[in-house]
RNA sequence: CGGGCCGUGGCGCAGCCUGGCUAGCGCGCUUGCUUGGGGUGCAAGAGGUCCCGGGUUCAAAUCCCGGCGGCCCGACCA
């Protein structure tokens, strides 16, 4: 046994990396389809090339990149006891249809039938294929907790796929699954995953917060979203500048602000008024002379095949995921102006509560207490004054309202923000909802057959070199972490045809090899301003030119990102760029 | 699904409106020389089903119809 192979090699040093042997294909200019900024490096760099909308092949550069930060995403899983497995991609549609996720995931699920038109799909997540193993092979409170994990492919057929490889079609990743004998097994198996995913993201050199994050309509408890700020990105995240209150906009409270003015007191009754051709809660308000919080919006949504009415504040916008789980509605979609018509008897800009019988009622908790308001008449063209919720209709109060810039923080009143993120990890309490569906019980010290209660953690892999792109690149390409770059470091010689050059920058390159940095000789026959380019380009941490400065036997260590330059002796080069490393 | 834009050598584009020479430019690529510290310069080359199909026409990259593909915006905001 005398070569022991490591399960998971962290760094890859090859032979021969010679970059005149390499597939680099980098771009003097950018692809006219790429319009996010690592999209356009990841093209120009070499790393990766378009298949179709959302399709991207990994090329050499990219892969690289994605090994290492799949190594740290094994070392840290392992780290926690995680098992690393590999399921298929490819699910026959039973299990699927057992959790009622079939028909829940809609189109966003690929479909296909094999010879025998069976029903096939092909996995975006794999809650279901774990459970169904957890269920044939785990028979007892002693076989837990378990934590099972792998890196695969997902496939979503994403209404619009964008932003290079934020959101695509087909992407790789960690998604892993506790199964715990109660909730206090579960807490320890979540709180393992919040530690090794930020150690993870800390180790991919990540800049990046983690917010609570809205847990579902299907009783999961509790979830945690890690979120890098970019404009790239498609998530809003409310932060709190004044205490350390973050949490995704889905999901996210605030103190009611007060209405922009006083309600009129008294105790009217609902009185109609004409209002031609005023729809908008704006054009009311210009109408009316009232702030846009002095009136009701009315908004019908058809929720698992039922209308609902839900209300919130003029200037107030609901909030999807809230309303959802205020309602329990496993789907939903705003109701279509035919519906609305028949349920109402009026267009969507006369809707109001009072009258209204054949459907649930909510509102949004600012509209408590609230009186004389202005709402819809449900009859064209008309309005109703004088409104007051829990006298004139009688509403199911939620939190329903979204947070918006300059609300004030639930925990310290401090103006909130909002900032644009992409979402790179999720963390998530299920509960019972697999377990149940699909049968998977043990049985508890006591002989008692009980359910499992499970959780589900995901890593999106290409999303943390992107967002690593996002975070760090300049004028002249990427910047990336040493962690997740594909190489550490260059070996520029700047005259090749110079043979003392050229011997010193292969003696370099060989000590980089020594002390095992993944190091790159640039051997091409090219101007140095071309390679010094390239470099920069790809992203590599480090560079060191080998030029003039070889008669005093010296040579520049370039740092990538502050592009600052420092003369070292040509026998220390490897080791300075090492220690560099190595802090 | 609604709206907008686009499809011409590997990449970026022009040509299309107003049909007509051999389809052009820059970059990249090949060969030779040159240069050698931030995408050197010169010269000679290679490389094209103008997305596909149909139609109009003496004649289509160009006009018309139909497809396919890609990008962007929106899809609760009443």
């Amino acid at each position: 046994m005398e070569n022991t192979i490591k399960v998971q090699p962290l760094r890859y040093t090859e032979n021969s990396m010679l970059w005149s042997k390499l597939f680099i294909p980098t771009l003097r200019e950018n692809p006219a389809e790429a319009e996010v900024v690592s999209h356009q490096l990841l093209l120009r760099g070499g790393y990766i090339r378009q298949l179709g909308a959302g399709i991207y092949s990994y090329l050499f550069l990219a892969q690289r990149s994605l090994l290492k930060i799949t190594a740290i995403v094994r070392q840290e899983m392992d780290a926690i006891g995680a098992q690393e497995m590999l399921l298929p991609a490819l699910n026959p549609a039973e299990i699927w249809q057992e959790s009622g996720r079939w028909d829940i995931m809609g189109d966003n699920m690929f479909r296909l039938r094999d010879r025998f038109g069976r029903d096939l799909c092909l996995g975006m997540t794999h809650e279901e294929v774990m459970t169904s193993i957890a269920r044939g092979e785990l028979r007892s409170y002693k076989q837990l907790p378990q934590i099972w994990y792998q890196i695969q492919t997902k496939f979503r057929d994403e209404l619009r796929p964008k932003s290079g490889l934020l959101r695509v079609r087909q992407f790789i990743m960690k998604d892993s699954y506790s199964f715990d004998i109660d909730a206090a097994g579960l807490d320890v198996s979540y709180d393992k995953h919040y530690e090794a995913y930020c150690k993870t993201f800390d180790r991919c050199g990540l800049q990046y917060s983690v917010v609570e994050a809205h847990s579902g309509a299907m009783g999961g408890s509790q979830s945690h979203e890690f979120m890098v700020a970019s404009d790239a990105g498609e998530d809003y995240v409310v932060r709190c500048p004044g205490c350390k209150y973050a949490a995704n906009l889905e999901k996210a409270g605030s103190r009611a602000t007060p209405p922009l003015a006083a309600d009129p007191e008294g105790d009217f009754s609902p009185e109609p008024f004409h209002t031609p051709g005023q729809k908008t809660i704006d054009d009311l308000s210009k109408f009316t002379g009232l702030p846009e919080s002095s009136q009701m919006k009315s908004l019908v949504l058809i929720a698992d095949g039922k209308p609902v009415l839900a209300l919130v504040r003029g200037d107030h916008s609901l909030s999807e995921t809230k309303f959802s789980s205020a309602i329990q509605a496993i789907e939903f979609r705003p109701a279509h102006p035919e519906e609305i018509r028949d349920l109402f008897g009026a267009e969507a800009g006369s809707l109001g509560p009072v009258g209204v019988k054949n459907m649930r009622v909510i509102a949004d908790e600012a509209l408590q207490g609230r009186r004389n308001m202005i709402a819809g008449a449900n009859k064209d063209d008309y309005h109703l004054r004088h409104v007051t919720p829990g006298e004139d209709f009688e509403p199911e109060y939620f939190d329903l309202r979204a947070v918006a810039a300059g609300d004030a923080c639930l925990v310290c009143g401090t103006a909130l923000e909002l900032i644009k993120c992409v979402e790179i990890g999720h963390i998530f309490k299920l509960g019972y909802r697999y377990s149940e569906t699909m049968g998977l019980r043990v049985l508890n010290e006591a002989g008692e057959e009980v359910k499992v209660i499970m959780g589900s953690y995901g890593i999106g892999v290409e999303r943390i070199l992107s967002a690593a792109i996002e975070l760090y690149h300049d004028k002249d390409g990427m910047a990336l972490p040493p962690a997740i770059a594909p190489f550490d470091v260059v070996v520029t010689p700047v005259n090749y045809s110079d043979a003392a050059q050229r011997t010193a920058a292969e003696e370099i390159y060989e000590d980089c090899r020594k002390v095992d940095l993944d190091v790159l000789l640039d051997d091409r026959d090219e101007r140095p301003g071309v390679k010094f380019k390239d470099a920069d380009l790809i992203g590599i941490p480090w560079r060191i030119t080998v030029g003039k400065k070889l008669a005093q036997g010296q040579v520049e260590v370039v740092d990538r990102r502050t592009k600052k330059s420092e003369d070292v002796a040509k026998e220390y080069a490897a080791a300075f760029v090492a220690a560099q490393i190595a802090k």
